[in-house]
DNA sequence: TTTCAACACTACCACGTTTTCGTAAACCAA
DNA sequence: TTGGTTTACGAAAACGTGGTAGTGTTGAAA
C-alpha cells in the first residue's frame, strides 16, 4: 500500500526543487531538457497525478457541481441527472448530488454542507417542503456568495437565477386539447396540492383549454391528491359515477392507478376513459394500455441546465468585477407521445 | 456579492492572530473569554464557516464517497444511491456520482478523476465491458493506493475487497421452484448474455432448481437477449410455439415485454403463462397484470455498502500501519413478492 | 577584464485550516 | 530580586500545488 506520489516526494527522490518537478510537468521550457525528462519519466512510473483537493484550494475552483433534487428515485430526475452527467462529464466537471427528500431542512443542510468550498456551482429543483414555506432564504444566500445556481423543473420566482422549465402551462393546454379534439366532455383533472409550481401551473393549462372549448370548469373534476395510496379510493368513487370520461393526470403514477382502478370496475381505456399523464417515463410506456404522455425530456432539461451553469462558471473567470447578471429562463419544448390510453 | 470570509479576514479585522481566531472558535481555553465571545460574536455575524476543501487537505480526508454505477436511469441502482446516500449523509457524508454508461473507458477515467483526493472511499458496480473485459486493474490501483472499495452486485472475484451481493443462484432457484411448485413443467429462462455476472448465477440457480425437481434442463429454452428491443420478436416466436408454460426473466423489463407479447397473441397471464421477473422495480409493480418478483433491496445494498465503507474509512484512521484486511461479502436476503403474474 | 544575457534552477508566496510550539506579561512564593 | 507558574496569545509548519520572482553560473561579446 503506497499513498499516492507528491511533487514534494519526486523532488526528494530525484534531488531537485519542488518548482523544478512541476515545471518539467508542465513542460516549461525554463528547465533543461535533460532534467526535464528524467522527472518526467520518475513521474509516469510512479503514476504521477496532481491532487485534486490541492489545485481546488489554490485554483478557488473545484469543478465539480451540486445537484440538489428531492428524491432519485424517481424516473424523471434520474434522466435529468442523466442529462446533467453528460455535459458535466464532457467539460471536466464531476457531479456531486444531495437528496433533500422533499424535506426544508435537509434541502438546507445539503447546500450549506456543499456551499463552503465543495463545489463551484448548484443545479437543483425545490423541494415540496421549500415550495410550500416559500423560504428561500438559503439559495439567495449562497446567490450572494456569488455561486451560481441553475433551478430546473420545480423553480419559484422569487429567486433571481438561470432556470430551466418545461411550459407546464402550454402542455397541459395541448394535452386537454387533444382530449377534447377526441370528442371527450368530461375531463377530469388529477393533480397534486397547490404549492408544488408545476402543480398549479398545468391546472392553468387545463382550465384554459376548457374554457377555450366552451366546455364548463368543475372544480368537481380537479381531483387532489396528496398520497398515491388515496389515489385508488377517491378515483374508484368518482368513476363509479362516471362522473368525467377523460382524466388528465399530472404525472404517470396517478394514470396508472387510474387505469387499474378503472379496468378492475370493468371500463375499457380508452374506449370509456382516455387517459392522458404528464412525465413521459417508464411506467407509462410499459402500462397496459401504455399511457399517453407529455414528454418532458428530463435529459434535455439536464443538458441545458448543465451547460448554463458551466457556461457561467467559465464567463465569471474572465470578468470577475462586471456583475453582468442577465439571468435567463429556458424554456424547453414538450409534445404528446400518442399511445394506447387515448385514442 | 461577498465572498465567503476566512479566518485570516477575521484576524486582520479584529487584530488578532489567526490561530487566535482559530482556537476561539473551537472553544479552546487557551484564549481568553473576552477575546474568544468577541471572536465568536464576529464569526456569527458574518456566518463564518469552514471551507471544506481546505479541511480535505488539510485532514486527508474528503468526508465524501464516490459511486460509480453503469447507469442511473434504472430502478435498481437509484435505490442502491438512496441506500447509500442515507447512510452516508447520516454519518456526515456527501455522495458524489459517476456514470460509466457500461463503459470501461468512462469507468476507468472516472475512477482516475475521482482517485485523486475528490473521495476518501468507493462504492461501485461494474459496467458490462468492464466484466467482459475482465480488466480490473483501475480497481487493483486504486485498493493498492489505500482507498477503500465496497462492490455490489455487479462484482468479480478477481478484486479483493468488501462486497455486498444477494444470492443470486438461490434466489434463481426460490423463483424457479415456486413455478414448479405450482405444476409448471416447461418454463423458460430469459436472460442477458453472460459475461454479466449476475446473469450466469441467475442461470445456475434455474438450473439447478429443474434438475433437482428431475425437471429437464433444455438448453432451447435458454433465450439470451443482448437487446430489449429484439426481445419482442423471440418471444413472440416461442409463444406461438407453446414452448413453455412459465418464464423466469432475470430483469422486469423482459418479464413485462414477454407479457405484453403474450397479451397482444391472446394468451393469459399467468393461466396460460405465469412470469417471474428478477429485481423487483416499478415497472412490475404497475404492470397488468403486475408481476411477481424478486425482490432486490436495493436501498438495502446501498445502506451496506455506505456502512461497510464507513467503517473501514473511520477504522483506517486508528490503525493506519496494521493491514487488517479481512474483506467480508455481505449477501443480502431476497424474498419472492408474490403478484398476479403468477398464480 | 568587465558586463550582460541566457540558462537552469530555487525561493517564496498563496490558497484556508489546524496544531504545535514558543514567548511575553503577569502573578506568586521564597 | 529570583525563579517558577499561569494566562493569553502569536508564529510557523503542514497539507499539495503552481506561478512569479529571484539567484547563481556560464559563456561570449564589448
Amino acid at each position: 500500500m503506497k499513498r499516492k506520489i507528491t511533487l514534494k516526494q519526486i523532488a526528494k527522490e530525484l534531488d531537485v526543487s519542488i518548482s523544478t518537478v512541476s515545471k518539467s510537468l508542465r513542460n516549461s521550457l525554463e528547465i533543461g531538457e535533460e532534467t526535464r525528462l528524467k522527472v518526467q519519466a520518475f513521474a509516469k512510473f510512479y503514476n504521477y497525478k496532481p491532487n485534486n483537493i490541492a489545485l481546488s484550494l489554490k485554483n478557488r475552483k473545484t469543478k465539480s457541481i451540486g445537484i440538489i433534487i428531492p428524491e432519485i428515485v424517481h424516473y424523471f430526475f434520474s434522466t435529468v441527472i442523466n442529462g446533467i452527467e453528460q455535459v458535466a462529464n464532457e467539460n471536466g466537471y464531476s457531479v456531486v448530488i444531495c437528496l433533500s427528500d422533499d424535506s426544508f431542512d435537509k434541502e438546507v443542510l445539503n447546500m450549506e454542507m456543499l456551499a463552503n468550498g465543495s463545489i463551484d456551482g448548484f443545479i437543483m429543483s425545490l423541494s415540496k417542503e421549500t415550495q410550500y414555506k416559500g423560504d428561500f432564504h438559503h439559495i439567495t444566500e449562497v446567490i450572494n456568495q456569488g455561486m451560481p445556481v441553475v433551478m430546473f423543473d420545480r423553480v419559484t420566482n422569487d429567486i433571481l437565477c438561470d432556470k430551466v422549465i418545461i411550459d407546464d402551462k402550454a402542455a397541459a393546454y395541448e394535452a386537454v386539447q387533444s382530449l377534447i379534439d377526441n370528442g371527450r366532455k368530461k375531463i377530469a383533472l388529477v393533480t397534486t396540492v397547490d404549492y408544488v409550481s408545476v402543480g398549479k401551473l398545468r391546472t392553468d393549462g387545463y382550465e384554459k383549454a376548457l374554457l377555450d372549448n366552451g366546455l364548463p370548469f368543475n372544480e368537481d373534476l380537479i381531483i387532489k391528491i396528496e398520497d398515491v395510496d388515496t389515489c385508488e379510493i377517491t378515483i374508484s368513487q368518482l368513476l363509479h359515477d362516471r362522473a368525467f370520461d377523460a382524466v388528465f393526470a399530472v404525472n404517470e403514477l396517478f394514470a396508472v392507478t387510474i387505469i387499474k382502478t378503472a379496468s378492475k370496475m370493468g371500463l375499457k381505456v380508452p374506449e370509456d376513459l382516455a387517459v392522458i399523464a404528464f412525465t413521459d417515463g417508464i411506467i407509462s410506456k410499459y402500462s397496459t394500455p401504455s399511457i399517453t404522455t407529455v414528454s418532458q425530456s428530463g435529459e434535455k432539461m439536464g443538458n441545458k441546465a448543465a451547460k448554463m451553469l458551466i457556461e457561467r462558471l467559465e464567463a465569471e473567470h474572465v470578468d470577475d468585477d462586471e456583475e453582468n447578471e442577465n439571468y435567463t429562463t429556458e424554456v424547453i419544448e414538450t409534445h404528446l407521445i400518442q399511445r394506447e390510453s387515448t385514442d
